[in-house]
RNA sequence: GGGGCUGUAGCUCAGCCGGAUAGAGCGACGGUUUCCUAAACCGUAGGUCGUGGGUUCGAGUCCCGCCAGCCCCGCCA
């Protein structure tokens, strides 16, 4: 009902400005003239309620009841809002409850079923000039030479559906893969295969991606304990960032046999995403450093090139460093970071031309960003009218409360763990299809089991306030009811029930007529629609996606159970459908939004 | 030592620019099926919003102190 909104607002600023001319010359109260329009707190509110009377009581030293009361004169005048809206009551102290008319709701109904945007508007950029300018977003970004693990999977699922969001709203989105091809465990991998495993560096699949992963922990292991492998390892990381051939081409193969693994995953997940790792970056390492001389920001402390934070206060109480050359003339992520924020921002050929970045990373990297960020400020690589964000989250946990691990301590690999959901949603439905004495084909049955399985696994992410740790669980994200993908998933597999029953979803839609309390409370969710998904916009928190659907969900559910929609008679009947066919898009879009496929049968 | 995040029902969590009597789900307890998939629906019980101050007409929400947990802090990413 964003439309609805802001010509309530208007005419509540008007309103405003008409009862209480004295605000309007006031040039400190900008507060004071909004009305403080928010959706109503509870069902009985109404649909909408203004909260500006007791703000306002105090300036214009009345009682919040009669400012209330003021406007509310100067609203009735106005028949624009009398088309929209019931007429105004005052509530408790000063409230002012708004409750849209039902005629006017009948009218976004009939106007969303043949509008396939579902009334989301497509974004307008504040400038014209920029309506093409991309919005990174930057997730997922495994390391090569290493499996993808439960570690990627927040980042991987969080920035997935954001970017199907502002996709969505009409933004031109680059997801960028920002693998970890380049940094000093990368030198420490070639160094230990030259000793153990040469043909890895010279054959194409002489290894495969686990024994990589032991070659790997091998090599990190040495280069804890032994200083000699250390620097050798350092070299190798120099020679590569000047492009000696030998180790450019070790480089390729081990890429392209951790590129096959991480296929794989992003195939059963269904994301997309535009690999362009930290190498990329490596031309625009060394501007990055003379820019930052140029601009005076570069301070040589201990032999390494770094820049000092402003706010930040380190150990001592100096100033906290960000190193961006080490002492030995390599550099280190946060280089590269600073050269994706300079290459991002900066317009083509020789950049994106972004006009917003985003970064779906864990919270613990919150520091790293802030000092990073600041950097960029500060060497004026961020356009006034751009935005760079880091959208943190917690740490994936087990039942114990401490970082999830398998039962013999490993790290979780993200194939096991998706395995496992699916093989949990076969069983669940088997035993059920026994139950009930149901008959499946085995398509059938792998089908909704895989949809069921990744699906869980998705939608308990994402229902989740990101910024918390999250608390991994499959008996629970796997339940049958509750806030759960099944649980939404069902709703559907109704709605296709009553379809394949004979429903008829695409009726005529010129005489809408309800008359239920069921039938409107399943309207006026299906109209928070447009509310929400710009709302999520703006906030980058998929969570409140979710709980909409949830709801929506719970409402059609009560809905489906209390009102019967096929045995209803005309024209009951057809405006019934109207609304389940509503409900069905509305869902199925929503759902497209968190990157879950959905089900007719299940 | 410095910085960040978190603390809300037995458990897992919502809580939007500070607004009316703090909400879900699970679990517990009790009910509903001649009817479109009961993977559902209806009802009951359950709270000192970590704690102490402050700002405000009004604080779970903002500010300060304290307690607890997790994370980060110069050559890993």
């Amino acid at each position: 009902m964003l439309n609805i909104y802001e010509n309530l607002n208007i005419q509540l600023q008007n309103a405003l400005a008409r009862a209480f001319p004295e605000i309007q010359g006031n040039t400190h109260t900008y507060s004071e003239f909004d009305p403080q329009l928010v959706p109503a707190s509870k069902p009985e509110f109404g649909d909408f309620q203004v909260n500006c009377a007791l703000k306002l009581s105090k300036f214009l030293r009345q009682p919040p009841r009669d400012i209330a009361t003021a406007i509310i004169t100067q609203l009735e005048l106005n028949k624009e809002f009398l088309k929209i809206c019931e007429s105004p009551k005052i509530a408790g102290p000063g409230f002012i409850n708004l409750t849209i008319k039902k005629q006017c709701l009948i009218q976004e109904i009939s106007r969303r079923l043949t509008d396939k945007r579902l009334g989301v508007p497509l974004a307008v950029s504040k400038k014209n000039k920029q309506s093409n300018a991309p919005v990174i977003i930057d997730f997922s970004s495994p390391n090569i030479a290493k499996e993808m693990h439960v570690g990627h999977l927040r980042s991987t699922i969080i920035g997935d559906s954001l970017s199907r969001i502002l996709e969505f709203r009409g933004y031109v989105v680059l997801r960028l893969n920002h693998v970890g091809d380049w940094g000093t465990q990368f030198g420490m991998l070639i160094s230990h295969l030259k000793e153990v495993a040469p043909e890895a560096l010279s054959t194409a699949n002489a290894v495969n991606i686990g024994d990589l992963v032991t070659f790997y922990r091998q090599a990190k292991q040495r280069f804890d304990e032994d200083k000699v492998f250390r620097s050798t390892s350092r070299n190798e990381v120099i020679k590569l960032q000047s492009g000696d051939p030998i180790a450019l081409k070790a480089w390729n193969l081990l890429c392209a046999q951790s590129r096959k693994e991480f296929e794989e995953i992003y195939n059963r997940l269904d994301i997309r995403l535009i690999e362009r790792g930290e190498s990329f970056y490596n031309p625009y390492l060394e501007g990055v450093i003379t820019d930052l001389n140029s601009l005076e920001l570069l301070v040589i402390d201990d032999g390494a090139k770094c820049v000092f934070l402003k706010d930040k206060l380190g150990k001592d109480g100096k100033a906290c460093p960000v190193i961006v050359q080490k002492s030995d003339g390599g550099f280190n992520y946060s280089t590269t970071d600073l050269a994706a924020i300079r290459y991002r921002f900066n317009p083509a050929p020789v950049g994106d031309g972004a006009q917003r970045v985003i970064y779906v990373t864990d919270a613990g990297q919150a520091n790293h960003f802030a000092g990073v960020f600041e950097i960029a400020k500060r060497a004026k690589w961020i356009p006034d009218d751009c935005r760079i964000e880091h959208v943190p989250f917690g740490l994936v946990q087990g039942d114990d409360g401490k970082k999830l691990k398998t039962r013999s301590g490993n790290t979780v690999r993200l194939r096991d763990l998706l395995d496992e959901a699916v093989e949990r949603a076969e069983s669940d439905l088997r035993l059920r299809l026994k139950e009930e004495g149901r008959k499946e084909t085995d398509s059938f049955i792998k089908h909704v089991s895989s949809t069921i399985g990744i699906a869980a696994v998705k939608y308990a992410d994402l229902s989740q306030n990101r910024v918390t740790n999250y608390q991994f669980n499959f008996e629970r994200m796997l339940a049958l009811q509750g806030n759960t993908a099944p649980y939404l998933l069902y709703a559907l597999v109704r709605i296709a029930g009553i379809t394949r029953k004979g429903g008829q979803l695409d009726t005529q839609t010129n005489n809408l007529q309800f008359q239920l309390a069921q039938e409107w409370s399943l309207i006026k969710a299906i109209l928070k629609f447009d509310d929400v998904i710009v709302e999520v916009e703006e906030e980058l928190l998929p969570n409140r996606l979710c709980s909409y659907l949830f709801e929506l969900s719970q409402i059609f559910n009560r809905f489906y159970d209390q009102v019967p929609v096929l045995k209803a008679e005309e024209p009951n009947r057809s405006c019934r459908l109207a609304l389940c066919k509503l409900t069905a898009c509305t869902l199925k879009q929503g759902m497209s939004l968190l990157g879950i496929p959905t089900l007719e049968r299940m």
